[in-house]
DNA sequence: ACGCTCACG
DNA sequence: GACGTACGTGAGCGTA
């Protein structure tokens, strides 16, 4: 077989570096699923050599290849010029690992695999072309890399492996106008920026070639430069002789290197199978291993523990509701599984019988393996006929077991090789979490969406399928009618179920093939990976666990204020004069303005009567009746939001309250709580403090409440880069305090609580991006003077005044904000015209503070579950800056020492704060005491 | 359905 | 020069 090199033979060179950062570059940052190894560049890598052997037939086959790597960073050029590629990025994080994974790669596919330390591979290609050449063979060198056209000629060409086009004698000439003999002359003129050689200033390729054709030669060139008739080019060639003959050297590869192997070790041999497919198993390549164990004839072995994340280019699939199908029996679920399987993953959607996870049961689950193809799982849907007023209990017809399905199903569902993808997918795993299955690892459109778009729109499927995929979804309230005659979706007849449950997938599935390799594109898949996605599942445990609340002590309280109130409504009435509703503004506008005749009457834009808490306080001065309405507001705001309503959503089956936190709903990327909003739980008045007593710790337990210090401010204060704000937080001083004895010139031992509470509004205001008229408002001083604080503050902390300004450019320039974590927060409004740009400004100003802040405890909140698992301890609540856990009474210290060092260094090790950030905490029976 | 008011960070 | 403004949320109520 072994022949010797020379006539006849074909030897390919291919640049292994260049097919390494193309691969970096090309595909999204892949994680090897079982570990989370990057292997995006090295599975890119494979499937460049797959698709280049694949190709190698015809005239133009090889009879011998290598693939040629760069060994070190340091190579001799370094030794003639330091600066010689200093200019070059370090190399990523995530590529440094992958590097001898692409070795192992090259000789798995039994290809010979070289490099040398202190050359370049660039060097070694160039030495074996010669000797190639000069022993008679043809060489392609499979790299679009300029520099090696130097080595085009007497048989050797490149090959571009993009365009796929060879390069010879004439495409050299195209590129550097003079022919391959003379490119090293006109490189050592015109320099290259990217592997930083300096050149001759002011000449470029074009003017290079020039004068080396006028001339001949470089040598002949700098001897004769006198000659040269534009002075200013003359002078530069004279000048940099020295600069452009080093030049000449860095770009001059070396082709007479001593190579420890020969041509003929070189020669094409078939890889063993084994060897590559086990290579493949090992990286978890399962399409590409499918694809060669078929080519190979040999069976591919089973994966045993993942596979890759494959993208399909989301392929115009019209939908169709007519293909969607409706299981019904085991064998065609396992089909389904088998297609799973397949795959690696499966869009998945629940329908049930409710909106809250907590009382919702399963009716069906729609799954998606390729766009177009999905199908339904009816399983509890019941068999009410029309005539039927009640409805028939009974089940439908046509529905497999519940049990059979999900004995199926769960194996799949738990399989960590296989992502389960969702459109807000802490819903449907919290519902399988109630039938004791948990659902992992998963993907979410929806906060795939919210990283990539957040400020732009909102994020739910309806919007996204009709602006990414421009199509309309089946709409849900045909179906479920709405008001009181609405049904839950378990009386949604099975036929109209199936077209509207597994379009559901269908449309999931799309999304997340559109978005997966965009959010590479957008730049935010660490924001994805590392404050998204991992939140799932800590926020469905959080919600799973709710928070004890005491319906006796609301009952009480509900009733105090019932009598108080009523006290307070017959006081009020007697002062107007008449009987009326308090709680309509409208009435009470009318009554103070027009019947009482009191100053400050000042209608809004709908026409009525502004009565909201700050007029009724100037009122108050005057008068009796307007304190009593804001007494009685107060009470009826505290017992209709909180101790009625919060006694609704004491769950039947737990006794606790289960809120449920939306991941994607607000900009900034803090979360938002609704059902109940347990973020707004009253604190800053005494009566309303109580509500936070009715929220209790288990027997045995407490409650400990963990909060930042001022973490806003501190955020501030870093980004800003405000040193005097810096230092007081170092010093752990009153960080009001200390602004109020900058601003007014007051010592710290002389500050009064007046001083230095405006001195904290306008801490405040500087976070809300200020104004004056805000500023004056809420001091309830004139405007002038409210101006005059904020000139005396930006005047004594300029960098604020910078920030700002800065901010407020990068958001007209590039359309967002970003956070210090990488979250862009959209600006669609900040170049619009009118009061919507004070809003816009005021709103890019605040974002990277308050975004930051949330970004930090999403850190927290993400590495809490494995720091606490040994303790006896759940995280139960998040408000903003606020962590609350339920814990057993002799380990609340503990937990205090665990949760605060996470807390604390939550943004380590990817930003390095100026500041430290302090957390606070506090222990007790109930909130009150714990916060 | 919408605006007002008010609870929180 | 006037305009209208503090940033981010959710819930309950009255009014249309």
């Amino acid at each position: 077989m072994s022949q010797q090199f020379g006539k006849g033979c074909h030897l390919h060179l291919i640049d292994g570096s260049a097919f390494i950062f193309r691969a970096y570059h090309a595909l999204p940052p892949l994680t090897r699923k079982s570990d989370g190894l990057p292997i995006g560049a090295v599975s890119g890598f494979v499937n460049m050599l797959q698709r280049y052997i694949e190709g190698n037939t015809g005239p133009d086959a090889a009879t011998h290849v290598a693939v040629i790597f760069d060994k070190g960073s340091h190579t001799f050029r370094n030794d003639m010029y330091d600066q010689y590629k200093a200019n070059r990025d370090a190399m990523p994080e995530d590529l440094r690992p992958q590097m001898p994974l692409t070795r192992e790669a090259t000789r798995a596919f039994n290809i010979a695999c070289e490099e040398i330390e202190g050359f370049e591979a660039d060097d070694i290609i160039a030495t074996l072309s010669h000797q190639a050449r000069d022993a008679g063979g043809r060489v392609t060198i499979v790299s679009s890399d300029k520099d090696l056209m130097q080595l085009v000629g007497g048989g050797v060409e490149m090959l571009d492996p993009m365009k796929n086009k060879r390069i010879d004698d004439e495409g050299v000439h195209e590129k550097f106008g003079v022919g391959p003999n003379r490119v090293v002359d006109v490189q050592a003129l015109a320099g290259d920026s990217v592997d930083n050689v300096p050149g001759a200033p002011g000449i470029g390729i074009k003017t290079a070639a020039l004068l080396i054709n006028e001339y001949g030669d470089l040598e002949s060139l700098l001897d004769r430069a006198s000659e040269i008739k534009q002075p200013k080019r003359r002078q530069t060639l004279i000048d940099h002789r020295a600069q452009i003959e080093l030049s000449k050297r860095l770009v001059q590869l070396d082709c007479e290197m001593e190579l420890p192997f020969d041509l003929d070790s070189l020669e094409i041999k078939d890889p063993d199978s084994e060897t590559l497919l086990a290579f493949l198993g090992e990286m978890e390549f399962r399409t590409v291993l499918k694809r060669i164990a078929d080519r190979m004839g040999v069976e591919a072995p089973v994966i045993a523990d993942a596979a890759p994340v494959e993208i399909d280019t989301p392929d115009a699939v019209p939908f169709d509701a007519e293909k969607y199908e409706c299981v019904s029996d085991i064998t065609a679920l396992q089909t389904w599984i088998d297609r799973i399987y397949a795959r690696g993953y499966v869009a998945v959607d629940t329908e049930t019988t409710s909106l809250n996870e907590m009382r919702a049961q399963l009716v069906g689950i729609s799954l998606c393996v390729t766009p177009g193809e999905a199908c339904y799982i009816p399983l509890t849907h019941k068999g009410g006929k029309a005539d039927d007023l009640f409805g028939n209990d009974d089940l439908a017809d046509g529905q497999m077991g519940f049990e059979d399905c999900l004995n199926l199903l769960t194996p799949m569902l738990q399989d960590p090789s296989i992502v389960k993808i969702g459109q807000n997918m802490k819903y449907d795993t919290k519902i399988f979490a109630n039938l004791g299955i948990t659902v992992a690892p998963i993907d979410d459109t929806m906060l795939m969406s919210y990283a990539m778009h957040g400020g732009m729109h909102n994020h739910g499927m309806d919007l996204l399928s009709e602006k990414y995929l421009s199509h309309t979804p089946i709409p849900i309230k045909p179906l479920l009618g709405t008001g009181k005659s609405a049904i839950t979706f378990d009386r949604v007849p099975v036929a109209d179920a199936v077209p509207y449950a597994a379009e559901d997938a269908d449309i999931t599935l799309r999304l997340w093939q559109m978005f997966k390799p965009k959010l590479h594109t957008v730049g935010v898949t660490t924001v994805y990976e590392t404050l998204e996605r991992p939140l799932v599942p800590v926020l469905a445990q959080m919600e799973r666990n709710g928070i004890k609340v005491d319906r006796d002590t609301l009952s009480r309280m509900s009733n105090a204020f019932s009598q108080k109130m009523a006290s307070l409504e017959a006081d009020i009435h007697e002062k107007a004069g008449r009987s009326f509703n308090v709680g309509s503004p409208k009435q009470l506008g009318e009554i103070l303005f027009d019947e009482m005749s009191l100053p400050g009457g000042k209608k809004g834009k709908t026409g009525a009567y502004s009565t909201g808490a700050d007029i009724l306080e100037d009122l108050a001065t005057e008068h009796e009746m307007p304190g009593l309405v804001l007494d009685w507001r107060q009470l009826s705001k505290l017992k209709s939001t909180y101790t009625d309503a919060l006694q609704d959503h004491i769950n039947a089956d737990t006794g606790r309250v289960h809120t449920s936190y939306s991941i994607a709903g607000a900009n900034t990327g803090r979360l938002a709580s609704t059902d109940p909003n347990l973020q707004n739980i009253p604190i800053r008045s005494e009566e309303g403090r109580r509500i936070r007593e009715a929220f209790v710790a288990g027997e045995g337990k407490v409650l400990v409440s963990l909060d930042y210090s001022q973490i806003e401010l501190r955020i501030l204060a870093h980004i800003a880069g405000i040193d005097a704000l810096k230092q007081a937080f170092k010093d752990g001083q009153d960080i009001h305090a200390m602004t109020a004895s900058e601003m007014f010139d007051v010592p710290m031992d002389e500050m009064t609580p007046d001083i230095r509470r405006q001195a904290k509004a306008i801490n405040f205001g500087v976070i809300y991006g200020i104004s004056g008229f805000g500023l004056a408002r809420n001091l309830r001083i004139p405007r002038g003077e409210a101006q005059g604080f904020i000139d005396r503050y930006f005047e004594r902390f300029p960098g604020i005044r910078a920030y700002m300004d800065e901010t407020v450019q990068f958001a007209k320039d590039h359309g967002y904000v970003q956070t210090l974590f990488g979250r862009k927060i959209h600006t669609p409004e900040i170049n619009a015209k009118g009061p919507g740009a004070g809003f816009a400004k005021r709103g890019a100003i605040n974002a990277p503070i308050q975004g930051t802040a949330a970004d930090v405890i999403r850190r927290a909140m993400v590495r809490m579950p494995e720091a606490i698992a040994d303790l006896p301890a759940k995280m139960l609540l998040q408000v903003h800056d606020e962590l609350i856990f339920e814990v057993d009474e002799a380990a609340a210290d503990d937990l205090i020492t665990i949760a605060r060092d996470i807390m604390e260094n939550a943004s380590d090790p990817a930003v390095k704060l100026d500041v430290k950030l302090a957390v606070d905490a506090g222990r007790g029976k109930n909130w009150a005491e714990a916060h």
